[in-house]
DNA sequence: CCAAAGCACTTGCATTTTGCAAGCTCTTTT
DNA sequence: AAAAGAGCTTGCAAAATGCAAGTGCTTTGG
């Protein structure tokens, strides 16, 4: 990890831009944090259709920022295991809040209703709760 | 506002990435929100140096979304004031949980110390006080 | 009332990033 | 030994960005 970008600012909101401020990187955050995708064929394979070429670039990128690392799969050594670290995982919050303001103005959005409620009820229950569901396991 | 953008899916994520998601919309918003900025030469005197065709389209996208609404000046009708919009404001917990962030993985971050102290004892509090900010204004 | 300055852009053009299709290398399965 | 799976790389066209200059309205100062 850890590789230099030439830094237009230190702003909190800058840094961040720097890390994830493009139309493809949150998507694969999205997709190691929920929909339990670990390989590069299985990003591949989601609806927005990012090509292979930005995917390895990407892939690449998260890990050189701490956000992502991979490992050899054990089962099949030609396969290459993606998972969230620390940082990456501690991005929950910032998901959830975007999950929260899309799906209230998205009017076609297609976040569950059930998960809506639950964060307008208990934003921070559901939080600990699924951050419980990543220490076991 | 509203115009359409083709758009990948309806997943929320995918959604606030195409509202948002490049290298310079969350400055302008930022700017907005936090340094009283309103004008288009205000924007861009920001560190960052945005250009001034990127700054143009970007507003006009922002206000096609309803994010930003623009008035011609009370004192100076060759001047345009830039506002947040409802659904601007509501970026607010999107952006205290980025600061945060960011606050906690950038060794040079300038984001101030009581700020970030603040985000970690009492972030509802810091966001209510924040909007209550913004009523009477 | 006219010239200069302020404000919000637009235009043109070079550079960079993206998107798409094809190909390549190394396992693993059959 | 041949085919399939996994993770890329490469080449090239198209789109987005960055930079410098210019345009067309106010508004201000003399």
């Amino acid at each position: 990890m850890s590789e230099d970008f030439p830094s237009r600012s230190h702003c909190p909101i800058n840094y961040a831009l720097e890390s994830f401020g493009d139309k493809w990187t949150l998507l694969i955050i999205r997709d190691l944090m929920f929909k339990t995708k670990t390989s590069f064929n299985e990003f591949l394979s989601s609806n927005e259709k990012i090509s292979t070429n930005i995917l390895a670039d990407r892939l690449r990128r998260l890990e050189s920022l701490g956000i992502v690392s991979k490992e050899v799969s054990d089962e099949n050594r030609s396969k290459l295991i993606y998972s969230l670290t620390r940082k990456g995982r501690d991005l929950l919050p910032i998901m959830m809040e975007i999950t929260q303001w899309s799906g209230r103005y998205d009017p076609q959005t297609n976040a569950p209703e059930a998960l809506l409620k639950r964060l307008e009820a208990d934003k921070l229950g559901l939080i600990k709760d699924i951050e419980a569901g990543w220490e076991h396991k």
